[in-house]
RNA sequence: CGGGGUGUAGCGCAGCUUGGUUAGCGCGCCUGCUUUGGGAGCAGGAGGCCGUGGGUUCGAAUCCCGCCACCCCGACCA
């Protein structure tokens, strides 16, 4: 029988099929304050697991975590003037607490640098204390004129990464080592995103930075979505808060400090880089739940086996789920699974185990087929793996067909409509940025012709990717 | 913050133009029975300050004014 579709088709509206997944797939409800969302246990696991990730590349690259408070002297923020000027306008400030007005009102930190920086400046005073190398794990606010879920919410939860270093070479391996083994890798091996990974122009740099590099993934719309950025601060920061050491030859030096951060804005992107008309699809290796055994109804063993299988599966290593509700229909358990994106599901019933099999239904290929119960884990294992792969290959493919090479700003801008476009950096300098502006475009990033990180943005030869973007 | 749109049950909507008994429909929810291999069927039920404040009127979901919220397109935005 025909039904009506479970989700706005994304070619009918992209917009509004991004608000019925988070629906349907349990991820997200608006919160009660404009802009504020509540995070539901679904959407949660799938942040627990970026968290999981992205915290063991951050600890291998020999950050340690750590905690700052969320309120931050209001004075702090205007130590450094290019930050305070990027940030007030989007300041949540607390002026009365306790029942009185406070002497100093406090802000809500929409970022840790300056109180950061200010303990930096108390634990740092010889070289041999650095390169100091702090994570932590954190929500922060930010006034937003124009919040979505996920994407740009007025409170969000992320990691930001502050270090602070001998030499600005240092910081500068240190950022860029985040930038690449860090969040690229996370992006491209787990997220299965093939981001672009560049250079922020002068216009789109973090306020206080002396250097952004940023990660963009490209959306199922063409639309581009920052997924990340590693900042290098110079000594900005370092002289508004005095971190200081004594270098070996006893000289006072300014430290070079560099910030990097990820948020629950990937859980956007994942959603809009990957999901279809049925759903979610998550990548393997992210997905919480990677497998789900569905009994297909109560009959003879088949609820017994399905636990059997289940057990086996979960000691395979597999992030595996048991569906034995089988008061419910199967054909709405399925789309409910389908929804959630859950990579693969194993289709248990009495006419399966009848002929000692059962089927396999991947996800992200759309493919079923009947495997050996005896062969289930391996292949189950195979099926995660070349998903996972699929996935990114899909995500590439689409990303790759629609970049446009193209050598003018109407160019540029037209391409835009659909995707993106790889401009020459050079035919957009001298008010090429704004022309680009005012077709709601932007520069995302600049990259040298062979893909590496430009050391300044008048490097010759140097290629822009512009796009519209979240 | 500009432009546009929308606020009626948990979700999606109709009703409003032309004011008039108990405000409807689909999905979901509860109970029972029958079902269960791709969003089950039948029967019975629960659930509403019609966003909010004021005004007009014998009478307002419906007309008028204010406010608020949300969504979309922008501006703004690590």
């Amino acid at each position: 029988m025909a039904k009506a579709p479970v989700l706005t088709p994304q070619a009918d509206d992209f917009p509004r099929w991004y608000q019925d997944i988070i629906a349907k797939a349990e991820l997200a409800d608006n919160g009660p304050v404009r802009g504020t969302m509540v995070i539901r246990p679904y959407g949660f696991a799938i942040w627990e697991r970026m968290q999981a990730e992205v915290d063991r590349r951050i600890k291998e690259a020999g950050a340690q975590n750590a905690y700052f408070p969320l309120f931050i002297p209001e004075s702090y923020l205007k130590k450094e003037a290019q930050h305070v000027e990027g940030f007030s306008p989007e300041l949540a400030v607390v002026t009365v607490a306790g029942g009185k007005e406070l002497e100093e009102p406090v802000v809500v930190r929409p970022t840790s640098e300056t109180v950061i920086g200010e303990f930096m400046a108390k634990w740092t005073q010889s070289y041999r204390d650095l390169p100091l190398l702090l994570n932590q794990w954190a929500n922060v606010v930010r006034w937003e004129l124009r919040p979505r879920v996920f994407l740009r919410t007025s409170e969000f939860l992320w990691q930001e990464g502050h270090t602070a270093h001998a030499t600005e070479d240092d910081a500068r391996r240190y950022a860029e080592q985040i930038l690449h083994d860090v969040y690229r890798d996370f992006m491209v091996d787990v997220l299965a995103i093939p981001v672009v990974v560049g250079r922020k122009t002068a216009k789109e740099r973090f306020a206080g930075a002396t250097n952004t590099m940023t990660l963009e993934g490209m959306m199922g719309d063409g639309k581009a979505l920052q997924m990340g950025t590693s900042h290098e601060l110079g000594q900005n920061f370092a002289k508004a808060f005095g971190i200081t050491y004594l270098d070996a030859s006893g000289t006072e030096q300014h430290a070079w400090t560099t910030s990097w951060g990820v948020s629950t804005r990937m859980v956007g992107g994942l959603i809009m880089a990957h999901g279809d008309d049925r759903g979610l699809r998550l990548p393997p290796a992210l997905a919480p739940v990677q497998v789900v055994v569905v009994a297909v109804r109560d009959e003879g063993d088949v609820v017994e086996r399905c636990r059997a299988l289940t057990a086996e599966l979960r000691a395979a290593g597999v992030r595996v789920e048991l569906d034995a509700r089988t008061d419910g229909s199967l054909g709405r358990r399925v789309t409910d699974w389908e929804l959630k994106g859950v990579p693969v599901r194993v289709e248990v019933g009495p006419r399966d185990l009848a002929a000692g099999e059962a089927v396999l239904v991947r996800r992200i290929e759309g493919t079923k087929a009947s495997v050996p119960l005896a062969d289930l884990a391996p292949a189950v294992a195979a099926a995660l793996t070349e998903q996972q792969a699929s996935l990114l290959a899909e995500a590439t493919a689409r990303r790759d067909s629609r970049t446009a090479e193209v050598d003018t700003i109407d160019e540029a801008v037209e391409a835009a409509g659909s995707g993106f476009a790889r401009i020459p950096w050079s035919a957009l300098a001298a008010g090429g940025e704004e022309a680009l502006a005012q077709h709601a475009v932007t520069v995302r990033c600049l990259e040298r012709p062979d893909g590496s990180l430009p050391a300044s943005e008048d490097e010759a030869d140097i290629v822009a990717t512009v796009a519209r973007s979240y």
